[in-house]
DNA sequence: CAGCGTACTGCACCAAAGGACAATAGCCGG
DNA sequence: CCGGCTATTGTCCTTTGGTGCAGTACGCTG
């Protein structure tokens, strides 16, 4: 199983509905991989490969809420599609707002189908750029010592040297050593490029009670919002 | 009509359930103001004021969600419940996906409106807020001249006075007097400060095609979404 | 035309940042 | 116990950044 090769994980009480859509699926070009139940598929997470869930809403065990519940408490970032014979309005609308993919009914044309897988591992492919770029990031900040970690905050927050020194009593001198070796580290040549860098990171939240960071993706859906208004000349 | 107080804007071609719904929101505190069809609320748009549009989804002329289509197409902000007495799954989904605050259906339970709507005017309490600090920030960017702006793009770039006077063509000095004028009219201090600012206003996207901005807030629905792991000390 | 804002520039001076070279001290794993 | 990493500091020198003071030039507006 080529780990670029996206994968869809049917999740259905329905061993003759897994059998045709897995038949479908492989036809379509993917690789397939089937559970017989929520608590199957969570007892055997897939790793960090690509993909995309379809999973049935009533089950036995565990529904689709369930494992979609279930999924978002340990952040895995699987897209999940919903593909059910007996759902009802409410619970469309709950399975979208918690961020599904979709929300289909049984049965279900190939090509809706199809169109949602892709739609659903496009974002997935989005969302694990982000996570990779967002991972550099933090790699490169895990490389600062604790001490330079407390610097850098005073010094995207503008504070001169001087200032800095005074604030943890050492010298004017050490706060340039700790400068230079943050710089070396983060790679970076500038202060602005400093402040750039720790803001896309969404690291050094100091503040007292809990740290919030930037979120990979909107949870949300691609509307098709408009730009905001930009500067026009003057 | 106090602008403060936050306005339900109803649109329903069914003048009884207008009624009946008028009077239940006013007996709930809420300021009411009835439409007998989506021309009609586009022909009379409402201005800045606070609220939340509730809309049914079958009307004569234009449905609920060429509503939706017609107020995203201008921007306009106001969270939608759409509430339908005969609504589908794929209808629902869309409508959710296209950042409706919910989809409710008919009859509704006085409880479960109250608590759509209440959700609707604290999400375009939210966006309010939002866009009032975003204002504020491209005010204080409308006061850069053209020249300025081009400046600032090479100083938040991290360039030093010497490199973005020879990229302009001018003196050192010149670059300094345009820094001094930039940090003064954007009010702040020092370069970092000057950097998250224009981030945060996301201008000078001066790229070639199209510009694009922060967005207010995600499209999406807020999904219970745990806090990205920070940086662990070390 | 006078006044105003904007762009541009020179000179001088001071403050801040950064690099080079060097050194002391504490902590930790092998 | 030694080597390596970290934190700390010093001195000296160079480069940058920021400001005050001053002056020229251009275009727009009353």
């Amino acid at each position: 199983m080529n780990p670029a090769q996206p994968t869809v994980f049917v999740v259905d009480d329905d061993t003759s509905f897994l059998t045709a859509i897995a038949r479908l699926l492989k036809a379509g070009g993917y690789a397939f991989q089937g559970f017989a139940s929520a608590t199957e598929f969570l007892a055997h997470p897939p790793g960090d490969q690509p993909g995309c869930i379809i999973v049935d809403l009533h089950m036995p065990g565990p529904s689709g809420l369930d494992l979609q519940d279930a999924l978002a408490a340990v952040d895995h970032p699987l897209p999940l599609i919903f593909l059910t014979g007996h759902g009802d309005i409410p619970t469309s609308v709950h399975a979208i707002k918690q961020g599904a993919e979709d929300f289909l009914t049984k049965p279900v044309k190939g090509k809706i189908l199809f169109a949602a897988i892709e739609r659903a591992l496009a974002r997935d492919a989005r969302q694990r750029a982000q996570r990779t770029r967002r991972r550099e990031l933090l790699d490169r900040f895990d490389a600062l010592t604790s001490r330079e970690r407390e610097v850098l905050g005073h010094v995207v927050r503008g504070q001169l040297n001087k200032q800095i020194a005074g604030n943890l009593d050492v010298s004017e001198r050490t706060i340039k050593a700790h400068r230079a070796s943050i710089m070396a580290k983060l790679q970076v040549q500038s202060v602005a490029e400093l402040v750039r860098l720790t803001e896309k990171a969404g690291v050094l939240e100091q503040g007292a009670g809990g740290r919030q960071a930037l979120q990979g993706e909107a949870p949300g859906h691609a509307v098709p919002g408009r730009a905001q208004d930009a500067l026009p000349p003057r």
